[in-house]
Parts: structure tokens; sequence; C-alpha cells
DNA sequence: GCCATGGCTAGTA
DNA sequence: GCCATGGCTAGTA
């Protein structure tokens, strides 16, 4: 299995409602400072594998992308699943992040 | 705001 | 070299 690999299943494994941060998938995938693996692989496969790209966050619980680039279709998507957030861009980590 | 981090890939030799 | 990061620090209010 490769690294690509492993961070496609971890992203995977992140249940709806739930966020996790890049480093946290980082190391389910076995890549201890593989953070910005894990930002590759959302930018390049997020669609090809079907990945819930939107369950990613960064490790302070704010969203990564810009408004414009696919933000605020983030933040669509987690308070569908029921996500709660602490401000318009950040996630409240103490109800909705870890699993 | 700076810079270490690590695997991938386009593009050169 | 790129990448949707992260953690720490200087320096402002």
């Amino acid at each position: 299995m490769t690294t690509t690999e492993a961070i496609i299943r971890a992203i995977k494994a992140v249940p709806a409602g739930k966020v996790a941060s890049y480093a946290r998938i980082a190391t389910e995938a076995g890549i201890p400072n593989g953070a910005r693996q894990v930002a590759r692989v959302l930018h390049s496969c997020s669609e090809k594998y079907a990945l819930p790209w939107w369950r990613i966050v960064r490790a302070s619980g704010e969203i990564a992308l810009t408004d414009a680039d696919g933000g605020l279709l983030q933040r669509e998507l987690l308070l569908e699943e029921g996500v709660f957030f602490k401000s318009a861009r950040v996630v409240d980590l103490e109800q909705s992040g870890d699993y």
C-alpha cells in the first residue's frame, strides 16, 4: 500500500458529522509530519476517489479554503451533516472534532 | 509571517 | 518545485 492509498483510506474513515485535521489524517496514514501530503491528495484525488474532502480542516478548526475557492461550499456541506461552528469559518472541535 | 516538512510529478538530461 | 499545513515567534494594539 502506497502512502497515497493510506491517506485516501484515512480520509474515507472520517464519519459524517465529524471533522479531522490534516495532521490527524497524516498520522492515521503513518506519516507523522505529512500534513502537506494530505493537502496534495485532497487537491488531486478528491474527485477520482469520491473523498469526503469537506471533512478535513486545519488543526485550529479553521476551513483552509477561501470562500471563493470552495470554503463556502465546505461550510454548507458540514452544516448539513450537523457539524457545529464556533464562527463562520471555524469548526467547534470540542463538539465536532475527532472521532 | 516565517520556514521545516515529505511524497509526488512535470519536465529536463 | 508543488501542495487545501502547522507551530512558533515577533511585534502591534
